[in-house]
DNA sequence: GTTAGCATGTAAGGAGTTACATGATTTT
DNA sequence: AAAATCATGTAACTCCTTACATGCTAAC
């Protein structure tokens, strides 16, 4: 995930690893402050793995400041964790966040398919929710009641947020051609952004 | 974060750990479904810590269902992490949903402190957030900026949600005595339930 | 008699955290 | 010249995950 975080600040513009501390934090409004304890660990292996250059600039004497600089590999493994599969169900809210923070390198095709995985796992939790409501209803105490209203709540909210951005999605899409247009590969993306 | 709420369910009545999980499910709605992996690890330092005692039912062959009863020092360890202040941002929105679903074991004056801690905290988030969409307007595109203001939205619900709560609380507790009531320990609390 | 659900576990590992340590540069 | 902020890093650790492995028991 902050692989991930990394690398699409990165293909804006190069950074130092104080300054992406300082714009993770911002381009996901105040949830995940990522610590430096696991920041520069994260860019090293970036580096090791040839998915990002480090270039020191600064005066030689003390070696401080170092600009990473993403490559074309780490462009590839941009796309590759920004399409990925989650598994886990316990990060994916944050995990969601991320990507859509970079949604506008994806084709309106991948952006629309990832909305409804997203909008299905939300679903998928009201129900729950709602199962959770029917079964404990009366021999459940004020507190867990408050939550699980407040969770219902809140996960229709964020499900008729969703369906904006897909409803937005498919009004930008329809303007040209009809089903099953040419399917773009993460492969040709490289770099451009798509602005449909 | 997982002891505590493992704690305090076995609080309310003795359970193998399968049923644990599965209420464990149920009580958040939804959020955070522990997997096994995780939980039969924390029931056995749990029992090797003392705070939980393993009972075997069944009949002896094959060594099947293990009700596990919580202890004496299990309730004190549940009460000082019911109230533990922490320090973790990341875990913190469900570490609070925990708390939550076991506040009627603790006295109303605990409760509207952790409540007003827990809405400071989403304050603050919604600080971040607005100097974040003050500070990138214009030069942002329209993914991040439905991030951040969904985000705000969310952040400020959450916050009418808690000062609901906050109400309520002081509602109830405003029925006897002036400010600065004996101020209960903890140990005190010990096993029975607050009904203001 | 087979599918579904109950029940318990282990091994390896992922993805972060805090606390500590250091030092340069800018602002007050 | 003190304080704040910029800047980079390490070591130890937390807490949870997936994938695998096993076997009983109830329902259909």
């Amino acid at each position: 995930m902050l692989e991930l975080a990394i690398l699409g600040l990165l293909k804006e513009r190069p950074m130092h690893g104080y300054q992406l501390s300082r714009e993770l934090g911002e381009s996901l409004g105040g949830f995940w402050r990522v610590s430096y304890g696991s920041l520069y660990p994260t860019l090293r292996r970036l580096e090791r793995d040839g998915a990002v250059e480090a270039q020191l600039d600064g005066e030689a004497r003390g070696r401080r400041k170092t600009t990473y600089v993403i490559t074309e590999k780490g462009e590839k493994l941009f796309f590759e964790l920004l399409q990925e599969t989650p598994h886990d169900n316990s990060t994916e809210d944050t995990r969601f966040r991320v990507r859509l923070a970079f949604f506008k390198y994806l084709p309106p095709e991948t952006r629309i398919r990832l909305l409804e995985r997203r909008r299905a796992a939300l679903e998928d939790r009201l129900h729950t929710i709602k199962d959770s409501l029917r079964a404990t209803r009366e021999r459940v105490d004020t507190y867990t009641l408050a939550l699980m209203q407040h969770g219902q709540a809140a996960t229709e909210s964020d499900i008729a947020w969703l369906d904006g951005l897909i409803r937005a999605e498919r009004l930008n899409g329809t303007t040209a051609g009809g089903r099953k247009r040419r399917r773009p590969r993460a492969t040709t993306l490289h770099g451009k952004e798509h602005t449909s």
